[in-house]
Formats: C-alpha cells, sequence, structure tokens
DNA sequence: TGGGCCTTCAAACGTATGTTTCAAACAGAC
DNA sequence: GTCTGTTTGAAACATACGTTTGAAGGCCCA
C-alpha cells in the first residue's frame, strides 16, 4: 500500500519531531523531509498542519482509550459495588498505558510528552479537540478518583489531580534524559516500569496528603486557611 | 526618561504575551503593538527577540534569586547546624516567590507560567541562560532538599525531586487555563497563593512517601489493598 | 543657535512558513 | 491496452516572521 505507508511515515516523523521540538516549532517541511515524503503529501492526506496534529493524538489514543475502558470495568468488575481504592484506580491507568503496544521503544515516553505538550501550549485547537473526542474515559476516571478519595474537598481534589497529571507528564516525557543522566550519575539502569512503581506511591501519598497546610507564613504574611 | 518608558513597556507587554501565547506563538509585532512602540525597538534596546526573553527573565529573576539567597540564609541560621526540614525547605521556596514584588496582581502567575513554559519548552538557548546565569540558587535548594531527607537513597530521591519539578511546572504553566476551568465549574476563584499551599503539602507528603512499591509489576493483574 | 547623540519611525529586506497548483506517475478494472 | 481515480512530484503562492536600514525627531550642552 503506497498511501498507508506514507501516510504512516508521516505520522511517524511528526510524532517524534513534535515531541522533541513542539508544534510550532516543527515545520512541515521538517515532517516531510525525515519522512522522506512530498511536501504537499501532508495537506494532501491530513488537510492541514493542524488535522495532522489531530491524527498524531488519535493514532495513539484511540487505541488507548479503548484499552483504559475495559481496564475500568474490569476493575470495577473485581470490586463489585465497593469503588476501588486510589492505588488500584491510578494502577489501572498506569497499567494501560505500559501495556499499549508500543511502535518503538520510546514509544510510550514519546507520548507522554506530546501530552504533556498538549496542556502546556495553549493550541486552543489540540483542547478542544482532545476533549470533545477523548473526553468521556478522562471524565471516568476522574470520577473514579472522586469516589476514591471521598475525604477531600472538590477544589482540593482538583488541585492534586493537577500536580499529579504535571508530576506524570513531565516526568515521563523527559524520561528518557532523565535516565540518562542517572546512569551517568549513580550508574543505575531504569526502565519505565521502575519509573512508574516508583511514581504511583508518590502520587498515592501526595493525593492523600492530610493537611492543605503544615507550616504558617512566617510573620508578617497571613496564611492561607 | 523616554529609554526606559520604552523598555519597560515593552518588558511588560512581552512578558503578558510570552505567557499568554508561549515564546515562538507571540511575534514582535503583537509585543510591539500591545507596548504601543515602534517594531523595531525591540531589536534596538535589546537586540534580538532572544535577547528580550532573556530580559523578560533577568527582570523577575535576579532580585528573585536574591531573596531567595537571603531566605535561605536565614532558614539555616534560624535552624543552625541542623539541616532545616523538607517543609521548611519547600515554604522558603514558596514564600521567596510569593513576597516578591509584583508590578501588578497577576505578575507572580504570570512568571510562574514562564518559568513552566521555559521547562517544558525545549528552547535550547532559554535553558543554557537560565542555566548558567542561576544556576546557584538551584544548586544550593537541591543540597538542602538532599539534606532534608537523609532516609531517601539516591535514586529514590532524584526521582521524587524529579516528580516533584514536574508537578511544580506543569501546574504554573498551566495555571491560567487551570484557575479558568475551576472558576467556570465551581465558581472559585483561586489566587497563586493558595495554589501554593495546596502544592506544597502535596510535594512534602509524596516526597516522604514511605513505601516505593505497593503493587506487583504489570504482568500480573493483581489488585491492591 | 548649532552640533552630537540617543531614540523613534516607516519602510524594506531576506527568509521560512503553510498551502495550492497542476502535470506526471501509478494502480486496478474492464 | 486503455481508461479512471488516486497518489506523488516540483514549483509556485501568499503571508508572516525577525531583522536591518536610513532618515527624521528630540534632547542636552557648548
Amino acid at each position: 500500500m503506497a498511501q498507508s505507508d506514507t501516510v504512516d511515515r508521516i505520522l511517524d516523523a511528526a510524532e517524534e519531531l513534535f515531541a522533541d521540538r513542539g508544534f510550532s516549532e516543527t515545520s512541515l517541511r521538517m515532517i516531510t523531509s525525515k519522512a522522506k515524503v512530498n511536501l504537499a503529501a501532508v495537506n494532501y492526506h491530513f488537510g492541514s498542519k493542524n488535522a495532522l496534529i489531530h491524527a498524531v493524538f488519535a493514532r495513539f489514543l484511540t487505541p488507548f482509550s479503548a484499552t483504559l475502558e475495559t481496564a475500568f470495568n474490569e476493575l470495577e468488575a473485581r470490586c463489585d459495588g465497593k469503588p476501588p481504592t486510589l492505588n488500584q484506580t491510578l494502577w489501572a491507568l498506569t497499567e494501560s498505558a505500559v501495556r499499549m503496544p508500543q511502535r518503538n521503544e520510546k514509544g510510550i515516553s514519546i507520548f507522554m510528552r506530546l501530552l504533556g505538550l498538549a496542556y502546556t501550549q495553549s493550541q486552543g485547537h489540540l483542547r478542544k479537540f482532545l476533549e470533545q473526542e477523548y473526553g468521556d474515559p478522562f471524565s471516568r476516571f476522574m470520577r473514579l478518583l472522586k469516589e476514591a478519595t471521598p475525604q477531600l474537598s472538590s477544589v482540593d481534589r482538583y488541585w492534586r489531580i493537577q500536580f499529579m497529571l504535571g508530576a506524570t507528564a513531565f516526568t515521563m516525557s523527559s524520561s528518557d534524559a532523565l535516565r540518562d543522566i542517572l546512569q551517568n550519575k549513580l550508574g543505575v539502569e531504569t526502565t519505565i516500569q521502575e519509573i512508574a512503581a516508583r511514581l504511583v506511591p508518590f502520587l498515592a501519598a501526595g493525593m492523600q496528603a492530610e493537611d492543605k497546610m503544615l507550616i504558617p507564613l512566617p510573620d508578617s504574611h497571613a496564611p492561607v486557611a
């Protein structure tokens, strides 16, 4: 198949370049020359650069959200009635991500970085696209988190979820570089699974921290309640 | 002074636009028209767009790193001999940020977002600039963290610091958008101080989580209590 | 008042971008 | 083999960008 070959080569090149340099900083010419296809191929197959960005996300996110859906189904079935714990919920997500069939060894971390970029760069179109295309599994995850942390106020939970997202997206997105540093400095090898194994307890502990405020702001500043 | 007026107006406009839209997505023409100065003024006063970006950071970071230095000094003096605790260290940082004299009410949050962007967008020149200009207080902060968590292995500490950085950078880098969402969904107003007050305990709890691993590695679907 | 210096201004420059065009190459069906 | 619809190719398009230019304006001090 000439077509699907071209399409996939474009998607592969775009995915990697976007993850390396961001969306605006990656030109169609970089993508097409890395993919060894004609410049016009992008607009022919995808219609526009924005549509290509969406396609890159869809290629990963569509199967992933299906995997996640069944993982959540199994989890809820196993807990019949009772809400899953925070650890179970986090682990169901982590597992689904790690188990995703990967095109290559850096598949997952590339994609994590893309998600982080999507969240950070205020590319309006991307946010809208992700929300209306994959809002459902996300809402479900949020619901599970809510049921697993009934002791938190809505506002607390909201922010702590953001903190979790941040720690995850940030770490995963730069895990290649971080692993290299660790390798050089401490001579330790690390797999993405091991990172996840360290991350989940960190997140769970943070999520369940009891106090909003351990230390009063010194002197002149009124502490935030 | 006509000059300093122009320079400051450019810096103000640039700071805000960069925070809103990122560096590459903000053109000099947007900046100069928002600042109501001539297009050439940027290259005249700063030399280039990159130099302008550096100047935006320097205007905040230079006084901030001085404030931070004295905060660390005071903290270590107060603890005479003993290493400051994790919470004290985190708060010293947070406090210094919050106490910075602000040009306007959104000063701090704008700048936090800029720092987040600097960390995520892999603008090479920016990273190099920040490292060699403000690397010292950062190293000192790292040393304090190490002394505050002697129970952690180097590897554990390394990763958990990455998690903290991630949660912070990521949250700050999108804090405006997040606050908007929160405002619309729950009708709650949030200041950057309140976000910080929620973030620090989250980080401290995660940093001090006792277990590396509650859950078996993902080959088995075994759940966790 | 006039000369020198710093600053502003409008206009242009060269380059890079996303997108379009249209002819050539190709595939499969009859 | 010829025809038809799809895919590639090289080139051009219009636009936006960062930067440079050279003249005009404003200010201070001799």
